[in-house]
DNA sequence: CAGCGGTGTTGCACTACTTGCAACATTCAT
DNA sequence: ATGAATGTTGCAAGTAGTGCAACACCGCTG
């Protein structure tokens, strides 16, 4: 592991928690102003910094530009997305599509039903990954070692009540979401809000993404809501059909 | 410029392309594959970099994370603000900037007239959405129905003889403003009182804030302050180019 | 207006850190 | 099995990053 540029890619997330001035930088990185001020101009160079007019530094541009490029990069969100918009169309609710990596959960797109195409807002925003559905199925499909590592690792915050408490639950639930092929979250997050979600595999039959309609209870009851899981179900199987290959897409040719 | 921290960096673009092997990364960067080795592991220990299941290389989610978390920590105001000073100091006329939530628009921040007139408005207090300026550049940038939706749901109080009469004639005008990317408001809130705004956007092109100089009639005509168009919109210009984190100067070093 | 504390910036000597090499490990194809 | 890919590790050599101290540059305050 390089030092320089691990001191150097420390600063970022520093950078992202609000705007900072040199020292403030130097100091929370341990280094002399001088060293500093060296790594914040390679990282400007790059475009990845930006000292704004109070000359204090902040996060740049091509950083989101980097971002963006990286999900565009995400075959399973580019073929995903026109299913997703085909079930938020037939059911009018929010649909989400996460993947699983590096013990984080991230939502890759988004269909709400009253802002189609939402791209910077929340896609790329972690997932509370102890009570989410789609957490729930991406880590159902670890190993078991690595899953029992994992849900040993976490905080189990007590949004609501119906929460996962602790590691122990998790893990149990985790195991039933394994057998069932499916998940849920009721409340568990907030407390009026539950979704249903299901697994997107790839060709090898592993758990590549998960996709989850939710629905506040004002608009649906959870008993609901769960009337959608075959149709759910059927959406995600989809994309997994054409995600591993199997399913031919119609106007594009497979060699 | 630190040398490490540079060919590290120069990674990043070159993984934004599409997924490299190791060999390919030590290749491009010209250096040993055991250096672009450490410098890989460097980026992935801090998430900026994810090895996939074929073991090669792509960009990392904590991209998105950290591009998410930046765009929720910028405040708009903070960095309007000296603008809007320095435009106020330019033309003398009272400097508004304002935002657009949950089917209002806000003044969020204001810079008080040279001259000794006094304007009903205040920091934190909604605008009259249907006549001002900035209001219907904020509404303007929404999307289609949604658009449509709110211009539905407004009242049309008839202010002066000039104010917005109904939601058709103000979803025309909104098309209008939306082509030619700023708006005025010719004595539609009061019968003396004109303003001119201009669109602040992020880094996605979307309308983040709108900001106006306003001045009655006793001071300036209306023709008068329209010659200021051009210094409004180079002011939200710059307030966008700093907010989007651009850098205006330098072009991008790629090494 | 001079003096002062707070910033950001530069040149330089020192040594810690990165580098490329060559050998080893691992996977896959022949 | 054998060979050719690829990824990985330890090490010695020397480059490249580091901290220091001095400088430059504000905006203050007396």
């Amino acid at each position: 592991m390089s030092q320089t540029v691990d001191r150097a890619l420390s600063i970022l997330p520093l950078l992202a928690e609000g705007p900072a001035d040199l020292g403030q930088v130097a100091d929370r990185l341990g280094v002399h102003k001088s060293t500093a001020l060296r790594l914040l101009r390679t990282l400007h160079e790059h475009g990845l910094v930006y000292r704004q007019s109070d000359q204090r530094y902040r996060l740049g541009a091509r950083l989101f530009a980097l971002a963006q490029e990286a999900m565009e990069n995400l075959d399973v969100r580019e073929i995903a997305h026109p299913h997703l918009v085909r079930l938020n169309e037939s059911c009018g609710h929010t649909v989400h599509l996460a993947v699983y990596e590096e013990n984080e959960v991230l939502y890759i797109d988004k269909v709400d039903s009253r802002y189609p195409v939402r791209m910077y807002s929340r896609i790329g925003k972690p997932v509370a990954i102890t009570v989410a559905a789609v957490a729930k199925l991406l880590l159902a499909d670890l190993p078991e070692h690595e899953r029992r590592a994992v849900a040993e690792k976490l905080d189990y915050p007590t949004y609501t009540s119906r929460s996962t408490p602790h590691a122990g639950a998790f893990l149990r639930e985790l195991e039933k979401v394994r057998e069932q092929g499916w998940a849920t979250d009721l409340g568990g997050h907030e407390e009026s809000i539950n979704c249903v979600a299901a697994p997107i595999r790839g060709a090898d039959g592993r758990v590549v993404a998960a996709m989850s309609v939710s629905a506040p209870n004002v608009v649906v009851t959870a008993d609901e809501l769960l009337t959608l899981l075959p149709l759910v179900r059927r959406t995600a199987d989809a994309i997994s059909g054409e995600y591993s290959g199997r399913t031919p897409v119609k106007g594009t040719t497979t060699a």
